[in-house]
DNA sequence: AAGTGGTCTAGACCACATC
DNA sequence: ATGTGGTCTAGACCACTTG
C-alpha cells in the first residue's frame, strides 16, 4: 500500500527489526543513512528532499526522530529547511567573497565588485597546488589570475587553480562571459558546486612586482593575503586560490561565545 | 505538595491560562524566562540549574517544550548541559587567547605563555576606552601593559583597560600574583566573569617605540592588531584590550560552512 | 540506587507557502 | 485546499554520573 515515489539505491526498509546500532542513537544512524544519499547524488544541491512525514514513514521512525536527524544534517550545513516549503540540500556558498575581510573606501554594502581576468592558462600543477587538489604534481590544471575592482580601483588580486579536466570547458572561451561571480558560473558550466571552504589568512607580500602593479600598490607593501580550498559536498576539494589585498584595508570581527 | 526548592524572583506559575504570547512560541518565551534569571544572578556561573523535569514542571509546560527552550541558550552560550551532571551557566571563556591567531618558532600546543606586568596605573579614561566601557569621558580606568613571552622571547603586548572602581582590589596589590591567565583571576578578586568578547583583527604598527622595543621588533614593523571587547553575562563590557604581535607570525583559518 | 540529560514514540495542532 | 515544516504534549525507556 506504500506507494515509493523516490528511487532509492538502498533497501528500502531496515526489516527484521535489526537495525545496524551498534552504540549508535536511532537519529545519528538516519543522518548518516540520509548523508550517504545526499553523498550519492540522490538529491542534488538546490532539489528539495521528501518531507519529513514521508522520511519518516519511509525508514519506520517517529516524526521527532527524524526531526532531530534532519537537524544534525542542516547542524553540519549539509540541508536547509524552509518552513512551508521543504527541505533542500544546500547549494553553493554565497557571501563567501575575500572582500568580506576588507574596507575598501567608499564600497557599497553588498556591492558585487568588478572582475577583470589577467590571466588564463593550462599548467602543471606545483607540488603545493596538486597537494591541495589531491592531484598528482605535474598534473595539467587551468590557473587563473583574476583582478576585482571596487569603483574602478583595483582592491584584490586571486590566482585560482582548478583541476583538469573537470572544469576542460573553461580552457578556451571567453572569459568576459564569466561575470563577476566564480561559483554559480562552476555550478552552470562544469557542474561543480561548492559546499565548504576553509581559508587561512596571513600577512605577506605580493606573490611578484606584477602582481603590485596590478593592485597599484609598491612591491614591499605589506598585504593580507587569503588562501582557499573549496569543497564539494563530497569533500573533494575542487578550486584552491590566494588572494592579496592591502594590508591597511584588512579588517575581521570574531565573535566568542 | 510540590517542594519549591529554588528561590525565584518572579511569580511561581502564569496562572490563569494567560501566557505572554503576543506571537513568540512558547519555547522562545520560557528560554527569554530562564535567560532573565541567570542575568539576574538567580543561578552564577558554574553553578548547576534546575534539572529539566523540574523546571517543566515549574513552568507547567512539557518536557519536550522546555528541552527545546534549554537547546536555544546552549546555543546561545548561555548554558551548558552534561549528560547525567546537570544543566550549567557557562563560565567564562576559555582558550580565547590571542595567542591563537599567531604561531611563534617552538609554541608548544596550549601552552600558556608567561606574563609580565610591564605598567600599572590608574589614569582618565580616553574618549576610545570610555566609550568601549560605557563609561564617560575621563572616567577612572585602570590601565594595564602586559608582555607575553613563549620561551623567553616576547611575543605579544597587551594594553588592557578596566574599569574603576569594579576592579579596585587591583590597583595597589601586587602584579607578580596576578598570575598568567588574567579573567580566572577577575572572577576570583573582583568577582567578574567574561562571558562573551568580540575580536576584530586589523594590521598597523605598534602603539609606540617602546611598545617595539618590548617586542624586540622594529618601531615600523608590521603588526597584527587585535582589539578585544570582553562583556560579562549581563552583556556590559567589562574590560577592553589591544593586542600586538609580528604580522610575521600571524596565522588564522576560517572554516565557511 | 537515585538523579540527571538523551533518545524515542505517537499523536495533535499551528504557521507558512503554494497552487 | 493542500502540503510543508514548527510547536507542543505526555508519556516510556536508556545512558551517564554520583553517592
Amino acid at each position: 500500500m506504500t506507494l515509493v515515489t523516490e528511487a532509492t539505491t538502498e533497501p528500502l526498509f531496515c526489516a527484521g527489526g535489526e537495525r545496524p546500532l551498534p552504540g549508535m542513537s536511532l537519529q545519528a544512524w538516519l543522518a548518516e543513512r540520509l548523508r550517504a544519499r545526499i553523498l550519492n547524488g540522490e538529491w542534488t544541491p538546490g532539489q528539495a528532499m521528501p518531507a519529513e512525514s514521508a522520511l519518516a514513514a519511509h525508514y519506520g521512525v517517529a516524526l521527532g526522530t527524524m526531526r532531530e536527524a534532519l537537524r544534525r544534517l542542516v547542524d553540519d550545513g549539509m540541508i536547509e529547511r524552509i518552513h512551508g516549503r521543504g527541505t533542500f540540500v544546500r547549494r553553493a556558498l554565497v557571501g563567501m567573497s575575500a572582500l568580506r575581510f576588507f574596507r575598501f573606501g567608499g564600497q557599497a554594502l553588498n556591492e558585487v565588485p568588478h572582475s577583470r581576468i589577467v590571466e588564463r592558462a593550462v599548467v602543471e600543477a606545483p607540488a603545493e597546488v596538486a597537494e591541495a587538489l589531491a592531484m598528482a604534481p605535474g598534473a595539467p590544471v587551468l590557473r587563473v589570475r583574476r583582478l576585482r575592482e571596487v569603483q574602478g580601483r583595483p582592491c584584490l588580486l586571486e590566482r585560482i587553480w582548478l583541476p583538469l579536466p573537470d572544469y576542460a570547458v573553461l580552457v578556451d572561451d571567453d572569459p568576459d562571459a564569466w561575470g563577476d561571480l566564480l561559483y554559480p558560473m562552476y555550478a552552470a558550466r562544469c557542474g561543480l558546486t561548492v559546499h565548504r571552504a576553509v581559508e587561512c589568512i596571513e600577512f605577506g607580500q605580493p606573490a611578484s612586482a606584477e602582481d603590485a602593479a596590478l593592485l597599484e600598490l609598491a612591491p614591499e607593501q605589506p598585504c593580507a593575503v587569503v588562501t582557499r580550498s573549496a569543497f564539494d559536498v563530497g569533500g573533494r576539494c575542487i578550486e584552491w586560490r590566494v588572494t592579496w589585498g592591502d594590508a591597511r584595508a584588512f579588517q575581521f570581527t570574531v565573535q566568542l561565545t
